[in-house]
RNA sequence: GGGGUAGUAGGGUAGCCUGGUCCAUCCUAGAGCGUUUGGGACGCUUUGACGGCGGUUCGAAUCCGCCCUACCCCA
């Protein structure tokens, strides 16, 4: 393959080639004229709404999603301390009505807590009404002062989902935040993308929480994102707001909650963590369209390959997959390439050759290429999705795993960070020896008591101190 | 938070210091026509820009001011 033609930045180049993938893909546009904010294309679009349809699918089981307003008032949002302590420097605050100053700041939500939780305060009135589980997805305010990065930094969050549990124990709160772990684990599980889960240290828990459990996924060039975050807020929120209930013997009683939020920077992480030197990799469950059609129209058969990829479209769309047939007037090859960047996971060539044997040429994205029985090519397709998905997941498994590793001083630390990788330490849980850890690598700790089929949780002395330490993870991160 | 560099068509560059053109230029970019079509075809025609607002000037991509945006470095 030459080199001239391939105007993507190969991968290893993880930057260039992320920033590059986001508009020859077409999946935000950056030029929006104002900073921190991205505009979705409609192929990034349709990404999204696959990716949040499953997502809805996960909570639906037991949460009921709502929608709270965008706008918050100053004197609720000010209420928690250590809440405003958190956000105060990164909110947007709407100070006019048309030219009339408001007597009442109106803050854009950087979070919801304070917008509902006045709300669950009436809601909540006996032990019947609990646990209460409602989420929304909604678009989020923060005015980040770091470099903004489409999907992952953003001035603008456009679809934050957001879950916030109300229950009558803290113990409850705590099973309530393993469930959402568990959803969690789901919800990337189906999109093929490796996770790891720990407790963030005290320092770096979400504002107002008793403790904070985080998602990280490892990027392709070893820097950890952080995907998703539990919460237990314990009884912070309920006593501010007053959210009690009457118990079953007529005490009142302040709820304890959990809150829980998933951002678009889970497609950060699909993009990410699947896509390759020739473009994006989805995953079939993700993908706007799941096998597309390229008929190699030639000559005086013009009409029969055309009936025929028809037919295919008809059948494998009545199967329920998400099918096109792409007659644009290009060379066929130059339809692979397009196709190729833009992640669909199957391609079917159907030209006068294939016709005549009765078969079509299928491509996966992952590389395989078969030919098929178009007689059975419903169970064919399903059998060949089935396999791209789990051929994407098994690269994610090796990537996450070859990129981990567990070393016992700094300067093996050191080392496994300067090699893109993520390392398991131990530990004390003293502030200073982890201070010293993150000035020394330049890394941060991401959290103890991880959770991962790749992590081994180890005892052992702390590498500064040398007293007795937990296992803890320590990355590079966005 | 502090500092630096930059913004020219869909994308990429030159021009700017030293103000003056009828066509600035390159492309896997756009539009149109024709010939093509089993892994990025080719020919011809053509469109399109000086980040925004204001100032200086007979005249501004170029000089000055403010703003917006992007990237890099340091805390």
């Amino acid at each position: 393959m030459d080199d001239d033609t391939g105007t993507l930045p190969q991968k290893g180049d993880f930057s260039a080639w992320y920033n590059d993938i986001l508009w020859r893909a077409e999946i935000m546009d950056v030029r929006y004229p104002v900073k921190g904010l991205y505009v979705w294309y409609p192929y990034g679009f349709a990404i999204r709404k696959h990716v949040y349809a499953q997502l809805r699918n996960l909570l639906d089981r037991d949460h009921e999603e709502t929608l709270f307003p965008l706008l918050i008032p100053e004197q609720e949002f000010m209420k928690e301390a250590e809440h405003i302590k958190g956000f105060e420097d990164e909110v947007y605050w709407v100070t006019h009505g048309g030219r009339t100053p408001l007597e009442v700041k109106l803050a854009l939500r950087p979070t919801s807590e304070t917008a509902i939780y006045p709300m669950y305060a009436l809601w909540l009135r006996s032990h019947a009404d609990l646990p209460m589980k409602y989420y929304q997805i909604v678009n989020t305010f923060r005015y980040e002062t770091k470099q903004t990065r489409p999907l992952i930094r953003l001035r603008e969050i456009t679809s934050f989902m957001e879950s916030h549990t109300v229950h009558a124990t803290w113990d409850e709160a705590e099973a309530q935040v393993e469930y959402e772990l568990a959803l969690t684990c789901e919800f990337y599980d189906a999109f093929c993308i490796p996770i790891i889960i720990s407790k963030r240290p005290d320092w770096d828990k979400f504002p107002g929480a008793d403790y904070t459990m985080a998602v990280d996924a490892i990027m392709p060039n070893g820097k950890t994102l952080q995907i998703g975050t539990v919460h237990h807020l314990g009884e912070h929120f309920s006593k501010t707001f007053s959210i009690t209930f009457e118990d079953k013997n007529g005490e009142h009683k302040y709820a304890s909650q959990t809150c829980y939020g998933i951002s678009e920077r889970c497609i950060a992480a699909l993009i990410s963590m699947h896509g390759d030197d020739k473009g994006l990799i989805l995953p079939p469950i993700s993908a706007p369209l799941q096998a597309v059609i390229v008929p190699i129209t030639i000559g005086k058969r013009h009409e029969d390959v055309l009936a025929a990829a028809e037919k295919l479209k008809t059948d494998l769309t009545a199967a329920g997959f998400r099918v096109k047939i792409d007659t644009r007037d290009m060379r066929p090859g130059a339809k692979y390439y397009w196709w190729e960047l833009r992640g669909v996971p199957l391609r079917l060539e159907l030209g006068p050759r294939d016709l005549d044997a009765g078969k079509v040429m299928a491509v996966r994205r992952t590389g395989e290429k078969t030919q098929i029985e178009l007689a059975s090519v419903t169970d064919e397709v399903t059998r060949v999705l089935r396999e791209i998905t789990g051929a994407i997941r098994a690269r994610a498994e090796e990537h996450t795993k070859s990129h981990l590793c567990t070393v016992a001083s700094m300067d093996a630390l050191d080392a496994a960070l300067n090699e893109e990788k993520v390392a398991v330490v131990s530990w004390c849980q003293q502030k200073g020896c982890a201070d010293v850890i993150e000035e020394k690598t330049n890394a941060s700790i991401l959290g103890t008591n991880a959770r991962s089929q790749y992590v081994s949780e180890t005892q052992g002395a702390c590498i500064v101190c040398g007293k007795p330490g937990k296992a803890t993870l320590v990355g590079r991160t966005y």
